[in-house]
DNA sequence: CAATTGTTTCGTCGTTTGACGAAATATAAT
DNA sequence: ATTATATTTCGTCAAACGACGAAACAATTG
């Protein structure tokens, strides 16, 4: 099952609680997890896949976000409201709800410039 | 997590799915999926690991079960319901139903005898 | 249209997973 | 007590997974 294979790793159930606050471009998760793009890339992919995720394109960056209420079939809305309501607590949940405010305070534009050099 | 891992594979789930008739014990569970009782075994101390299953020991076999639902962390018995009622529409979980019912007719010690032969 | 920028795809590599059978364990039957 | 039975634990092996960097791609910028 795509759902249940997607949510099966940590890091793809982080960026679904990241996403909780409001839509993100992969560089600002990327920056959140401090792994190599590419790998960030396909984490969503998997999460897109499943139909997790929603995504779109605007000017030079990709964002991905949660799907509406209505417009996800039931068997994703009621797993992303299972996801939120019991998996937020963890310590690591709480600490990147603290690194995202810092990344949502810098442009995306300063974060894929750091990205680029070590 | 835990839950999510334990509900990564399909087999566990199926597991999940079968268990909403009653409790099962080991080789029913095994005959039912046609792998090494070892296989189902270690799948079993999987999601029981997790909580998503109780297990209990009489006479020769030991016989595991969803918990009640007042018993188990709410994190669990959401888990549980969620794949009760987004996973038992596929073909697969069908045709393990109707497995099941003959499974439920035969008595477990004469699975077991089957289960050492060939 | 050439260069830059943000993201994705691809191939590689070490780790984890899920299958198995053999051996260990625990309980019941003889 | 010994044997038989049901399940678990352990070690092994092939396949799947998650990380990476290099190269490809798409879209803006110069």
């Amino acid at each position: 099952m795509a759902i249940t294979k997607a949510l099966s790793d940590p890091n793809r159930v982080r960026i679904l609680l990241a996403l909780k606050r409001g839509e993100l471009c992969v560089c600002q998760i990327t920056e959140l997890f401090g792994f190599a793009p590419s790998t960030v890339s396909k984490h969503l992919s998997i999460l897109h896949h499943a139909n997790l995720i929603l995504s779109r394109k605007s000017e030079r960056w990709v964002y991905y976000r949660l799907p509406e209420k209505k417009s996800a079939p039931v068997a994703v809305r009621e797993a992303l409201d299972w996801v939120h309501k019991s998996l937020t607590k963890t310590d690591e949940a709480k600490s990147d709800t603290k690194k995202l405010q810092k990344i949502l305070r810098t442009d995306p534009a300063e974060l894929c410039r750091r990205q680029k050099c070590c």
